[in-house]
DNA sequence: ACTGGTATTGATACTCAATACCGGGATTAT
DNA sequence: ATAATCCCGGTATTGAGTATCAATACCAGT
């Protein structure tokens, strides 16, 4: 984490920005997890240490961090964007409960390289790709087993939140 | 485009819905393109053929035909989201410009097996997954290329909008 | 230390997409 | 015909994110 908020530091001073203590406090809550979380979740935690922190410096420095690509902007779901820490993560995708909305981590090789390849076939030049799994977990897929797809009346594609944030605090690691 | 419609009016009967006119006039509209639109555009296109057609059914129909799996959501940008009509339309997944906003369609064989089998190694049983590349389509590659990444002054990754819709019309094929 | 200039901050107001609600009208069943 | 539903479309509301702006913090030079 010290080695985060150091190429954050550079990062901002590269820019011309001060390095304030708002901006390294809310940095640093980011790198201390590696949990998904909203930008609502961060100003929280960040009032923990500084009650006066408001909302939109949050936002603000949440932006730096995703333009220093020390953040990454996922886009999982509707309502509030979810962000994660990625220095030190492995690089990875996600696959997202339809009916308890958890969200688990994959990572492949050939999924790494593939869609780059693709991508040149094309005459595209890719420089990033997001891979979104949906189905269901391991907790739901009995539950589910028997009825998906088709259009019975069981609606099954709720719960589309919730159920991935556990505590009020970042929680290590 | 007779099958399309047919098969939703299945869904309505099977659901208990009735099969109404405003319904129906704005299923064809989506099924007579296979161009990615929003819901306001969308709405635009109906109120051609009946000027009375108002915004939220149309935003309630597009649910039905989601759910009728008729229709895709997709997403991959921010403001109004997009949807698209998926039968008699090859699988597919897309690629995004991040100079020009525009859309590009990619599809490959393994990239349909792979995150299935990943899924199913971790015990999560996939029912869909979308890939999405950002990166720079042929004509912005040249432009875009020497500087990317880091931390310039640059602000490459505007635009992100805009660009995909030409006409006014839903464009037959 | 003082001063002038710039960057940062946070409250408020605003935009835009999506949803909730409701009353009137159409359709179906009795 | 009458009652019970379902459908429709306008309006109000929510909710996430952005723009604005005055006050403050910070910095460099004197
Ligand atoms: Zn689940
Ligand atoms: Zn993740
Ligand atoms: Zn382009
Ligand atoms: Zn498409």
């Amino acid at each position: 984490m010290q080695y985060e908020t150091g190429l954050f530091r550079k990062f901002l001073e590269k820019r011309g920005l001060r390095v304030t203590q708002t901006r390294m406090q809310i940095a640093e809550t980011v790198f201390s997890t590696h949990k998904h979380f909203t930008p609502d979740e961060l100003a929280e935690w960040v009032r923990k240490k500084d009650s006066s922190t408001g909302r939109m410096t949050v936002y603000r420095t949440l932006g730096l961090l995703v333009e220093s690509e020390l953040v990454e902007e996922l886009t999982l779901r509707k309502g509030q964007n979810l962000y994660e820490h990625v220095v030190g993560h492995k690089h990875h995708h996600h696959m997202i409960c339809l009916r308890c909305g958890r969200i688990q981590e994959f990572s492949n090789e050939a999924l790494e390289s593939l869609p780059r390849q693709v991508a040149r076939q094309k005459g595209f030049t890719a420089t990033s790709h997001a891979i979104k799994i949906h189905g269901f977990c391991k907790a739901c897929s009995p539950i589910a087993n028997g009825h998906r797809g088709g259009g019975e009346g069981e609606t099954v594609g709720v719960a589309s939140s919730r159920a991935q944030v556990g505590s009020g605090e970042p929680s290590e690691t």
